[in-house]
DNA sequence: TAAAAATACTCCATAGGTATTTTAT
DNA sequence: ATAAAATACCTATGGAGTATTTTTA
């Protein structure tokens, strides 16, 4: 005796629920009238109920099949949503990313992540959050974020993350081309430079670090910055438009470098510092392929 | 290779879902850890994606898997709703019956019934229709109607129609112990009735033609009923605080004639008329357990 | 080294097909 | 007499068990 409840004996008597007939029935399922027959009454062994009233040639659910039907057809919808959502899913056309971002690439990504996921795919759920990337690495660990772009050196290796390298962005001083310090035509110093008001995102203490060996104590961020804000657009627009030196990544200042508005400011010693960024996952486990479209815009998007 | 996407697979990946681990999840199942492990695998293969990733003696959900498991819990839970509904309407505390009674099973049936079905079987949905018989016959054979109760004289046999005779109902008339007819002590004649008013609910042009031969032209009850009202227990009411004599159903007056508050009026030539109702299926179908329910309820108040 | 998962093999119940019988129009 | 459903019989396979190997903590 065959007993068992399963989907396909429900889309079966979906069927035949249609077709009011086994025949037919059988004939949109791909299997004989006879399966048909011998499936329905596992079906109905299974219930230990009559899901069918046999009135001659002419077939009709009774009240247990009429139940059972309107269930069945909930479930059958089901599985076939079940499968699309796989379908969808695997073409990233689904899904959710949750993503940490340091606040180097929090400056150079939250907006233009922002867009560009809303504009080329919108069905996917994004969750962008800045933070202190030590306890990010572990809301990682616990599966509350997907993946993380963080400056490379604030992460330690560990077997259980996986770290790819996003390259470098080197890092300087940006002006405006017609920056009273850009007519000098040579190489300024930080003194010269102090004179203009310094603009950049907050900055991490280990930049501070570099930025004190570099040009001496007066070089602390802390004190020498005086326009701070996390949105660099904005403050590059100002440095377009008065004398404010921009300091940060110089990716950043693409747009106006290329057009020749900014100009990178050649200072003595060289500002030699460059950004390195990584994309940290989990080890071992399968990402969502919505998880590679992130992962490409980052790269994109982080490297000079 | 398997292929399918089943339900008991389903049911794996939750167990595996909740236990993190093969071995239990197998526990869980009932079967052993290598069945489980290769169902999961079939899942896999059917759905052409990962959905378990296996961290050394770890588990965890892919996203794939996550999606499909949302899906599984919904589609297990219905599965068991499904078992479930099919026992609670096995049971008869469930379903819905759609019931046409005929005019006069409507004056006798409508309100007890209505009542007993909320008092005892208030989880069974209860449609109840009165009507004219030839219609509500139509009506059956469409499955507008589950069954019918109607008098016997109105519905013809036919093969598809299964009617189970309710036995018989004497008419007659009544009136309050302390009538001025009763007083007299015989029976009376149609004349000496007609000084008192009729009360009685709409009667059948059939039940007209014999009140007609019974006592003449002037028995009409469109001209002789002066109380008419679809409530039999307020023309019962109105019989035991007046001089009002009540034309119908005998057993509608049970309560009043056990307690000797009323009688029945002996008349010359006697009221020798009997209702007889029949309760009327399709032939061939399954009938909903909750329907038999009603069956009896209205054998039980249809009888003397 | 021990515990967990995967694999190799074996077995049987079940779903399916073909051919035939039963049933109702 | 015919068309539809049920049944008989056969086959392939999916799902389960046992025993074993592989993996990793």
């Amino acid at each position: 005796m065959s007993e068992s409840l399963n989907l396909r004996r429900l889309e079966h008597l979906l069927a035949l629920a249609e077709t009011a007939s086994f025949s037919r029935a059988a004939e949109r399922c791909h299997i004989t009238q006879s399966a048909l027959s011998r499936s329905i009454q596992g079906l109905e062994q299974a219930l230990e109920v009559l899901l069918i009233d046999r009135i001659g040639k002419r077939c009709e659910l009774t009240p247990f099949g009429q139940v059972v039907a309107a269930r069945a057809r909930r479930m059958v919808l089901d599985a076939a949503e079940l499968r699309r959502s796989v379908q969808l899913l695997k073409d990233g056309e689904l899904g959710a990313i949750r993503v940490g971002l340091g606040s180097g690439p929090s400056a150079m990504l939250m907006r233009p992540l922002l867009g560009f996921m809303a504009r080329n795919h919108p069905q996917i759920e994004v969750s962008i959050t800045p933070g202190a990337t030590e306890v990010q690495t572990h809301q990682l660990r616990v599966r509350e974020f997907d993946a993380l772009v963080v400056d490379a050196r604030r992460v330690e290796p560990a077997a259980d993350l996986l770290i790819e390298d996003l390259g470098e962005m080197r890092a300087g001083l940006v002006c405006r081309a017609a920056h009273p310090l850009q007519q000098l035509g040579r190489a300024v110093s930080f003194d010269e430079l102090r004179r203009y008001p310094l603009a950049s995102t907050p900055l991490s203490a280990e930049v501070a670090r570099l930025l004190i060996a570099l040009y001496g104590p007066a070089a602390d961020p802390q004190a020498a910055v005086r326009l701070r804000c996390d949105d660099i657009p904005s403050l590059i627009e100002t440095v377009e438009d008065s004398d404010a030196i921009f300091l940060g990544i110089l990716g950043a200042a693409r747009a106006g470098l290329a057009s020749g508005r900014l100009v990178v400011l050649d200072t003595e010693p060289a500002f030699n510092v460059a950004a390195r960024f990584s994309f940290v996952t989990l080890a071992g486990r399968t990402e969502a392929p919505a998880l590679a479209i992130l992962r490409r815009f980052v790269a994109d998007h982080l490297k000079d």
